[in-house]
DNA sequence: CCATATTGTTTCCATAAAGGAAAAAGAGTT
DNA sequence: AACTCTTTTTCCTTTATGGAAACAATATGG
């Protein structure tokens, strides 16, 4: 019996309070969350969680237990940063969780350079929409812009800034005129999307323009394409219309205006010994965007 | 792959040198601690050991990582300790050293009736006739009769005191004259005791009497068989001649000559915190040979 | 300087253990 | 009482573990 994973399992069953949830988040079956904790508490000879059915609540022991597994396993975890830090090169796993429009545009060649220059290490990439809580989900890192406000218990360094561009297609501007200055906007077909502030809002210029459209979505790289197939104008994150722009497909405007800048962050959960790999990918996202600026 | 089965091994290796030797010791194959090792490495991304084929030796890393692996050790096994304490009934495995004939003779009752209250407590005993070092072979407990000096590295607890007996068969009397005084023992066969220390000086009344004969050997068992075929007199021990002394096989001769006495000691590795199967062992062994003394 | 003995590694194979799917069992809820 | 959600058990497949023996490598002793 593995020990060492019976009580990592052990402390993510206890923070979950569900074996269920815990074989969902590791990718394994509850038959084997409930063999691998029954056998620990049978090596131990003492039972850890109190189970029925709707609930789990830790034993006394297991209370205690937990705290020492804890230990236990930062130990082990320091160690092996502890002798990574003397190899020359990075190795192991990265968890990473990244916006979705993110790992889908700017990210991907990122990491694919990253993948060829340590290939040693592993990456596991959960792309979603919503961040995700680190801790919770075992995340080593998330790459968010500007993401809801940092907790204490992490850490966030700042990686790049992207800036965004208003994005139509050459035939919509035949059609319905140009847009020279940002008032020109009113006139036309905006989009909005779903998880903007201000909706109805766009900061362009001295002062917000206010803007209306038929279509709202929430996903830009969705808006994008409705921007090519001529259907409107759209305030788009450049990382996403960046590919657009380089082959004309559409083109961008009122480039001149003052544009609000997001700032892309890497998060990452406070520790006392922070991987090799993982400040190794930081420092690389850090140099590759200021090498592939999207600004 | 059980990284701290891995661990385990690793420090075992560190500590005895040898592939083979831990092997042996761990009843297992060479191929085994080989592959565990390499394996830990490979996980590691890391040389431990440098191997040639006469000698290892630590890699600067390894030292390291030996350090903090007795350090996650220790604290596992604290851990399983202190779970043990909130158990009613102790459990686990007990390895134990114990000197040849003790085992043989005094020992074994007492053990089947330990096991017989603890069921959940294994027993892993071996029997030697030299002192074994326990840290060496991993042992829990050793028993030993006034052994080597001890170390500070382990805790010696007294168990018992045991008495000698000088025996003879009754057919031997009677061939060759009673013996009434210690002097009368010039006149006799009596057997050598290889460790004995004064080997020619039986310590018997108030002076020691010079004694000689014609039989010298390294285990009071098989004088005391001698004796029993009425080859002479044997200064026994008597735990061993106790048996053969109720069933009238031997006879005891100067019973109320003053006699060195024995003690029996339970040795153990100082530790932070002992297994309470230990601990409840030794306290054991005390109230069984209150007892049932052989003095 | 070479045979030898000893030690770690590799290969191959049999056995044991791990892990998943699905059925079963347990417990709250409607 | 039926239903739903969760853990446990059972059964089976797959994986991995561990040993024997052959192999490779090297210090020792003659």
């Amino acid at each position: 019996m593995d020990k060492l994973k019976a009580m990592q399992l052990f402390v993510r069953v206890a923070e979950l309070g569900s074996f269920s949830r815990v074989a969902e988040q590791h990718a394994t079956s509850k038959s084997m969350i409930s063999k691998q904790i029954s056998s620990l508490e049978e090596a131990l000879g003492a039972r850890l969680l109190q189970r029925s059915t709707r609930r789990l609540r830790l034993t006394q022991l297991g209370e205690d237990y937990l705290q020492r597994c804890r230990q236990i396993l930062r130990q082990v975890e320091d160690t092996e940063t502890y002798i990574q830090e003397f190899q020359q090169v990075p190795k192991g796993l990265l968890r990473i969780n990244a916006a979705m429009a993110l790992g889908l545009t700017a990210l991907a060649p990122a990491f694919a350079e990253f993948m060829r220059r340590y290939p040693q290490v592993e990456l596991d990439i959960q792309l979603s929409d919503q961040a995700q809580d680190l801790l919770e989900h075992n995340f080593d890192l998330g790459l968010r812009v500007a993401s809801q406000p940092f907790d204490s218990s992490y850490v966030g360094k700042a990686i790049t800034r992207f800036s965004y561009s208003i994005c139509a297609s050459p035939a919509y501007l035949d059609l319905h005129g140009p847009i020279n200055q940002p008032d020109d906007l009113r006139e036309h077909q905006c989009f909005e999307y779903s998880y903007f502030r201000s909706k109805h809002l766009w900061p362009v210029g001295k002062d917000a323009v206010p803007v209306g459209g038929r279509l709202k979505a929430n996903s830009s790289v969705f808006l994008l394409d409705m921007v090519k197939q001529g259907m409107g104008v759209g305030f788009i994150p450049r990382f996403i219309s960046h590919p657009a722009l380089q082959s004309k497909e559409v083109v961008e405007v009122l480039t001149g205006e003052h544009k609000p800048e997001m700032t892309l962050y890497a998060l990452y959960p406070v520790r006392h010994f922070v991987p090799p790999r993982l400040s190794c990918l930081i420092e690389f996202l850090q140099e590759w965007f200021a090498d592939h600026p999207y600004l």
